[in-house]
DNA sequence: GGACAGTACGACCGATCGTGCTAACTTGTC
DNA sequence: GACAAGTTAGCACGATCGGTCGTACTGTCC
């Protein structure tokens, strides 16, 4: 039907970085869903309005295209959750860096919760370039709550003798958990208890 | 190669069975790695050494045998995990419950870790059949814990004013964020500081 | 005003996907 | 020894997978 009549839109250079922009933000959020794998050029196409070969073309295979996702995942994550705290200090930070991250999930932001807990799930058991990246962004994620925390105990906001990396483990299992809880059953409630949760972990920590 | 001749050893009646326990117990270890979706009858095949129609065989559809996975992962787990904790009691099996759980995950019991770990974050965002049975599974294991945990506050060995499902909410998520990083940064590391996150845990509802 | 890099399209490739159908062969029952 | 039931393999299907190719159009630079 489409014949080659030029009725279709003109396309300016410059689109080529918003399309790029289009699909990558297109890929993060239906790999919350479909997975980084499970995520197929043909449904990138379809969800976008571009053909295969449209969507092919700002990328040189499929795993660049998942690494570019990855990479694009990050840059929403530290705008919504990092960013934001970055004014505090200390306890008050890690508080903050906490809620943010309960309320990216609460809100949807992304359909299938948090990105990164996403991909740490499906990509854990396979080695490579794309599980690599993953595991990298994890670590920075434990890196920014391990500083507020170490920052918390030089204020005094945290007991002294608090076992930072077992604290920051715990914080972190806690969302954590309340994101796959909340995806899986639908449940806001378990956003409350998560909160409750890191309460409890912080006042446990507060100095005598 | 392979003429029509019949070299092949002959199969027995009764090992429809067996075989199909074969390719549901090599379901759920493909499964921790590939996924419930990445999992495809092919690889199944390949990996039992059966031709895709015989594995097919036993099965109605590829939901289906997903279904079926999901039990079998279940019985897994139970042996594993649950069964072992069944003649303790209270706060003594509450810690059996967590430290069984984190042995599982070391051991690597299945290659790709905590089956229901990763069926959870893969199904999370997806409804329909296999989620609900899935979430099903996750809120029995809950259950268990919140048994273990009453028991533990009816006997004494939890305080009073224990909120007990705050207190399992923690203990899941510790063990889970356990299973998680120890499989996507292959640390042990990782297992030692749940020990020690759940054992402060449990310290802090001890009762005064 | 060409040359050129960028952008997007449609057609197509071999491989694999899930899923049927049929045939060969085994075992247990009569 | 015939026969039903069960088990597995072979083969083929339409769809979709990641990926390539040739083509047409755009704006920019010389």
């Amino acid at each position: 039907m489409s014949g080659t009549t030029g009725a279709a839109p003109r396309r300016t250079r410059s689109d080529g970085e918003r399309t790029r922009r289009l699909v990558l933000d297109t890929a993060v959020r239906l790999a919350t869903v479909e997975g980084l794998d499970g995520l197929s050029i043909g449904t990138l196409a379809r969800a976008t309005g571009l053909s295969k070969s449209g969507v092919y073309a700002h990328f040189e295979s499929k795993e660049q295209l998942q690494l570019a996702t990855v990479d694009n995942a990050r840059t929403l994550f530290i705008d919504v959750v990092v960013a934001p705290t970055l004014q505090r200090e200390g306890l008050d930070r890690l508080r903050a860096l906490c809620d943010a991250f309960l309320v990216y999930v609460e809100e949807r932001t992304l359909p299938g919760g948090c990105f990164f807990a996403a991909a740490a799930a499906e990509l854990g058991g396979r080695p490579g370039p794309l599980r690599t990246r993953v595991a990298a962004n994890q670590k920075d994620w434990i890196a920014v709550l391990t500083e507020a925390a170490d920052e918390a105990v030089a204020r005094g906001e945290l007991a002294a003798d608090t076992d930072v990396a077992t604290l920051v483990f715990e914080l972190n299992a806690l969302v954590i958990a309340a994101n796959t809880a909340f995806i899986l059953h639908d449940d806001p409630g378990v956003i409350t208890r998560a909160r409750l949760a890191v309460d409890r972990v912080l006042d446990a920590a507060s100095p005598t």
